[in-house]
DNA sequence: GTCTATACAAGGATAGAC
DNA sequence: GTCTATCCTTGTATAGAC
């Protein structure tokens, strides 16, 4: 049996340091913007010194791309399984609702990687961001589902567009987790 | 009677100037952010070179300070002017609506330095944005009055906080006019 | 009033020591 | 794996020509 620096255990030191790295990303990018965020920072947020970062990641671009799909799958992950829970066969309605207790929820959990997904609006456009903007269109294919067909149910009364209904819902969601204005 | 270079004709040339760098940098904060808006950039969307905005104004603090105030001002006035006209003895449900429409009204039509104002989450701390921060409390003050009349007058069916429902409304009707998810 | 040229600081990125 | 040192670019700000 050769040396324990083989693939079998998950945690090595490396990604250790790598999902700290993710993490004062999400901080220091849901906190400052994303052009305000400086690789420094996010250095010192992780214990390190800014050139460390290029041993795990290729770029600001890359780390931040990375950052910003890891929050998204996580959000995912956290609607399919309320969505699990309350099953198929669930009415509509009390299908949306479990979709908006899970999305508060993971305001609240993930409040970093959640905040910067959910108020982003310089998205990056390159192709590497390719894969976080699937996900995002995925996401947000969901909820238009949902409401659409909370809609037909009767259990929502309006007929309006339901990706308006969903935008609307999101900005009601995400203002009271991060309370912009006065 | 001396030259025509008195205060009597309110739109010189310099004046018209400033209003297109004001102009110019609401439309790039809206787009990039606070910290990913640039002197050059703003001066490139005026038709200027970067040196020139000193001409104008003390510093880039000091410009985005003033278009903070300049789109603050004109909300304020946007929704004075839509309660003036619903008038003092209207109910509150009927003064509410008038509030929202006059809000998604400045969205649209000051839309830049709406947006700006209204989903900006780095706020300038310093001391030359004192007005801005007090006229932004100012906003948010009357919002919560008008809901809080709403409730008690039954025209909204929740006891919540009112400053909850004002993040909530807040959020909607900003989310719905800047579109974030897709 | 606006330009060009320039000083100066900060940020992203690379190289090499440890 | 992480550090220090360095390069290059970009951005704010100033000075002086026009």
């Amino acid at each position: 049996m050769p040396s324990m620096t083989g693939t079998r255990n998950a945690a090595t030191k490396g990604d250790r340091t790598r999902r700290r790295l993710l993490d004062a990303a999400a901080a220091e990018v849901a906190r400052r913007g994303l052009a305000g965020t400086s690789l420094s920072g996010i250095a010192a947020a992780a214990g390190l010194k800014a050139g460390s970062i290029y041993f795990h990641f290729e770029s600001k671009e890359q780390l931040i791309e990375m950052m910003l799909e890891e929050g998204l799958r996580e959000s995912l992950r956290h609607l399919d399984e309320a969505l699990a829970a309350v099953g198929d066969k669930a009415d509509p309605g009390t299908r949306l609702w479990a979709a908006v207790h899970a999305h508060l929820d993971a305001l609240v959990e993930l409040s970093d990687y959640a905040t910067v997904v959910l108020t982003l609006r310089e998205v990056p456009g390159g192709p590497g961001a390719a894969t976080y903007r699937a996900l995002k269109q995925h996401y947000g294919g969901q909820w238009t589902e949902l409401i659409d067909d909370a809609q037909r149910a009767g259990a929502i009364s309006t007929d309006a567009d339901p990706r308006l209904v969903r935008d609307l819902l999101f900005g009601a969601m995400n203002g009271t987790a991060t309370g912009s204005p006065s």
